[in-house]
RNA sequence: GCCCGAGUGGCGAAAUUGGUAGACGCAAGGGACUUAAAAUCCCUCGGCCUAAACAGCCAUGCCGGUUCGAUUCCGGCCUCGGGCACCA
């Protein structure tokens, strides 16, 4: 390139620079303060939101895949002319910094706060267009005094509840554990056998909103399917009926629910769980089976366990009536039956319930069939339970009918007798978020000998986290710390014991979202200016958080609805939950059977003829490594790949733009070096094209007021055609892996397009301010310094997206496929505004396609217009 | 067991409403430039047949169906991934 030339470049360097233009982006943008969001009710408002993480210290990839989809949405709708909000914060509380704060005897606050400011530091790096002014952290007593000032109005109010639930209790540690941390029935930490344990807790009754909740769902178009079945199968709706079962010979019944009374006349015992009363009732006075119910308790609580569990009994000694018949049942306890869903108990048809079925052939209880299939007798005797619907027989008065009509018949029969009703019942239950931690939100309730559980008044919040603690593994630090615990009674001003257990950090991420309409507000949880920005437009996250914190978000959505905080049900109108990112593995098995897992850039690859891989060694020592497939990014596995290395190495733009043409958004991405080297490659010949335009000196933009080459016309047709495209792609469709294809066509288009008239080079200037525009929320650094380049005062983040201009797309002729019998036989052009009929009849005309058809009867010509004719012969 | 989702070249993927299967990228092979290498640029690239083809045949997990036409819709199966699970 010579001096002139080099002269019109301005301040725009003839390489691409990714360092140097990636800060003086980000300092432009936070100097004019371009991604402030402000209130204002003349502009459409959207609310982007992606899931904030936990301040571990480091992003991940998962992390820069996810908030970078949500940047590319933010930005495109900023150029909609929106006002957009888009904020970032930190789930600052949790385990994690409890384990540090032992491993480094620094007190978890500081290890917290030191995370946060190196993650917030790579997140500027990464040119996010965060309203940074709203950040808020969790850990922050100005931000979990309005959790606790919820706490105590939901406490008056009876939404939440204390009462004892079953733990798993570190006899050694003396604390909690989650299901997680329990390893073969032993504390993961203490090594000791982990024992049930019943302790007081707080709970909030989502029971109550698990109707609301469900029907919800049904309101969420912009929800994924998969998402939405997920939360209805834990919510878990069934109907059914209450029955009730007399004691023989005593006072009162034993209540059990069923969704299956169809098959009441079946029922042949009854079976309660082992922490039924009527199972207490009976051990004492039967040792043996009071060892039973211990041996039963015992057990885990965890899922797994219970479900591989032997089906395992003993009778109480006990009887109650069948409402119908009054024969006399036996009542069982069985380990099967679960406390915690219906009434404990259930009535057993072993017929047609394949554990009872179980269960009577293990213990030899008799089997009473009561269903056949409508159109057939049932085997006899039966090797399995009949769990079909069915029709009713060996039923007495309700012979014949079906399972509605039983239902029905049933249930006026029950209520005649006072035995029973219809019922629904939910699987969910309510929500315990007592935890004997101490990195967490302090529940504000105040224990007095005399006035009991008082919530603390609004005056005294802040309940206040000493922050200097280091916690030593053993129990929670907060019940050993009087300052803390030592209070006074706000009621009768007596000595009384503040509640030392901290909240489920679930519940600080519940209302983070409305937090941030409002992150400075004093007097209260938010103030008026939620009602400006909630709900949030778009939610971006991990499908991991599918049940658990989508739902308890929902549900908290609905509380501060009800005291009158926020307006509207649901909180995310519409939700994106990105796909996992994956890498290969490479191990080797050593002697003792222990993988050891290697970094994949230590690994080298050997291929054969065609590109696939046949063998990879370690670098290091040249001897063979496993290929171990390809698996989710993890610490133990050894594949991730640090995202700061890749933006120290590449610049941010290349690792944005890699993950978001990779996959598209919802579905798994694998990683690959070499195809970070692909998205690098590209922006760089997209500078290198826009270097050699503009060397050439400026020009405007092409305005399409004079008439085009054919050639020009073709280029301008491809510009406006992947403009089309990309709207559509990354507006409507959320696939930035297409649109990004259809941009790299576009440059390749570019790149060949050589005409250096006046005309040409202004339709190469609209050409490139299209590419430059349309990419910018992906790459938005190496947008900014383009814009500039191509002459443009006003920054490119301050620019409106470009407008199809349906003109340009308009073509003289058309290609058309013509085919055969459904086969491809020929092309065609046609004159766009063609008839029918010379459509026709320039199909036939094709020579290739003539060889098909020629002795032939032609029974049909299908034109389907703009794409192809189809002729179908005989 | 129940509920979702997915199966397309050597690889990641595309084909949006039933209309040209494989866009775009990666890897691989060949060439140009270079003393050389890197970088860059150009060409080839699903399989079969063929000297070659813009001639043909096969091909979107498998088997069938609907249709002029099916990766797409329907039925049955197989495999993989995810979620839930003694939920009465």
């Amino acid at each position: 390139m010579g001096a002139a030339a080099k002269h019109k470049l301005g301040y725009m360097d003839e390489h691409y620079q990714p360092n140097k233009i990636e800060q003086e982006a980000q300092r432009y943008w936070e100097e004019q303060q371009v991604f402030k969001a402000r209130e204002d009710s003349t502009q459409e408002k959207y609310y982007c939101l992606s899931m904030f993480p936990y301040p571990s210290g480091k992003l991940h990839m998962g992390h820069v895949r996810n908030y970078t989809i949500g940047d590319v949405i933010a930005r495109y709708q900023r150029m909609q002319g929106k006002n957009v909000l888009q904020p970032m914060g930190w789930d600052a509380f949790g385990l994690p910094a409890e384990n540090a704060a032992m491993q480094n005897k620094v007190p978890p606050a500081r290890w917290t706060y030191d995370n946060i400011a190196a993650m917030r530091k790579q997140l500027r790096s990464l040119g996010f267009a965060y309203d940074w002014e709203r950040e808020l952290a969790t850990c922050d007593p100005k931000y979990y005094r309005w959790e606790q000032w919820l706490f105590t109005r939901l406490f008056k109010k009876g939404v939440i509840y204390k009462k004892s639930g079953v733990v798993n209790w570190d006899p050694v540690d003396q604390t909690v554990l989650a299901n997680e941390q329990v390893i073969e029935g032993r504390g993961w930490r203490s090594g000791a056998p982990v024992e049930k344990r019943e302790i007081p807790m707080y709970y909030f009754r989502i029971t109550a909103y698990a109707d609301e909740l469900l029907a919800g769902l049904d309101h969420l178009p912009g929800w994924p399917e998969q998402v939405k079945a997920m939360q209805r199968n834990w919510i878990g709706k069934s109907r059914g009926m209450e029955v009730y079962f007399p004691y023989a010979g005593g006072n009162g019944v034993l209540k059990v629910f069923t969704t299956r009374p169809d098959t009441l006349m079946g029922a042949t015992y009854v079976a309660v769980a082992a922490e039924h009363p009527l199972a207490a009732k009976a051990a004492a006075k039967n040792a043996k089976l009071h060892a039973f119910i211990e041996e039963c308790k015992k057990g885990g609580v965890t899922e797994a366990e219970l479900a591989t569990q032997e089906k395992k009994g003993m009778a109480t000694g006990e009887f109650v009536m069948h409402p119908f018949t009054g024969e006399k049942l036996p009542v069982w306890v069985a380990n099967y039956v679960l406390m915690g869903y219906g009434e404990g108990a259930v009535m057993a048809v072993p017929a047609h319930d394949e554990r009872d079925f179980e269960f009577a052939t293990r213990y030899q209880l008799p089997i009473k069939q009561v269903i056949r299939p409508a159109d057939a007798n049932c085997a006899e005797p039966l090797t399995a339970a009949y769990t079909e619907h069915g029709v009713l027989f060996n039923s007495g008065e309700f012979d014949g009918l079906d399972f509605e009509g039983a239902f029905n018949k049933m249930e006026a029969a029950l209520k005649a007798k006072k035995l029973g009703e219809s019922r629904i019942q939910f699987r969910l239950r309510d929500w315990g978020i007592s935890r004997q931690r101490y990195w967490g939100c302090p529940i504000p309730i105040i224990h007095c000998s005399r006035c009991g559980d008082v919530p603390a008044p609004d005056d005294q919040l802040p309940v206040v986290l000493p922050e200097d603690i280091v916690p030593d593994g053993s129990g929670n630090p907060l019940a050993k710390l009087a300052r803390f615990y030592e209070t006074s009674c706000p009621r009768c001003g007596g000595k009384a014991r503040r509640e030392t257990d901290t909240m489920d950090t679930f519940v600080e991420s519940s209302w983070y979202y409305a937090r941030y309409c409002a992150p400075d507000a004093t007097h209260g949880m938010v103030d008026g200016r939620a009602r400006h920005w909630l709900p949030v437009d778009q939610y971006i996250g991990g499908i991991e958080h599918a049940i658990l914190h989508l739902l308890y978000a929902r549900f908290f959505h609905k509380l501060m609805r009800d005291e009158g905080l926020v307006t509207g049900d649901e909180p995310f109108t519409k939700l994106l939950t990105q796909g996992m990112v994956l890498a290969e593995t490479f191990y080797r098995v050593h002697a003792s059977g222990k993988k050891e897992y290697f970094f994949p850039r230590d690994v080298k690859i050997e291929r054969d003829a065609k590109g696939r891989t046949v063998a990879a060694s370690l670098n290091s020592d040249g001897q063979p490594v496993t290929v171990g497939g390809i698996e989710t990014m993890s610490k133990s596995k050894n594949n991730g790949v640090d995202p700061q290395q890749l933006i120290d190495q590449y610049g941010a733009d290349t690792a944005r733009l890699f993950m978001m043409f990779a996959a598209p958004p919802e579905q798994s991405l694998e990683w690959s070096d070499a195809g970070v080297e692909g998205a690098s490659r590209f922006l760089k010949r997209l500078w290198k094209l826009a270097v050699a335009h503009v060397s050439q000196g400026t020009v405007a933009a092409f305005n399409g007021q004079y008439s085009l080459t054919p050639e020009q016309s073709e280029l301008r047709r491809a510009v406006h055609r992947a403009l089309a495209k990309v709207s559509d792609d990354v507006g409507r469709r959320y696939t930035f892996n297409t649109a990004i294809a259809a941009v790299m066509e576009l440059t390749n288009a570019l790149t060949k397009f050589d005409d250096a008239s006046d005309t040409g080079r202004a339709l190469m200037q609209e050409a490139l301010e299209i590419v430059t525009l349309t990419l910018s929320p992906i790459v938005p650094h190496v947008a900014h310094a383009l814009w500039r380049a191509l002459g443009h005062q006003e920054a490119a983040v301050n620019a409106r997206w470009p407008q199809v201009d349906e003109s340009a797309l308009i073509s003289d002729t058309i290609d058309l496929v013509v085919q055969v019998n459904g086969k491809l036989r020929g092309h065609v052009s046609v004159a766009s505004g063609a008839a029918r009929e010379a459509v026709e009849a320039a199909a036939l005309a094709d020579a290739n396609v003539k060889r098909y058809i020629e002795g032939r009867q032609i029974r049909k010509l299908i034109v389907v217009p703009g794409k192809l004719v189809n002729i179908v012969v005989a």
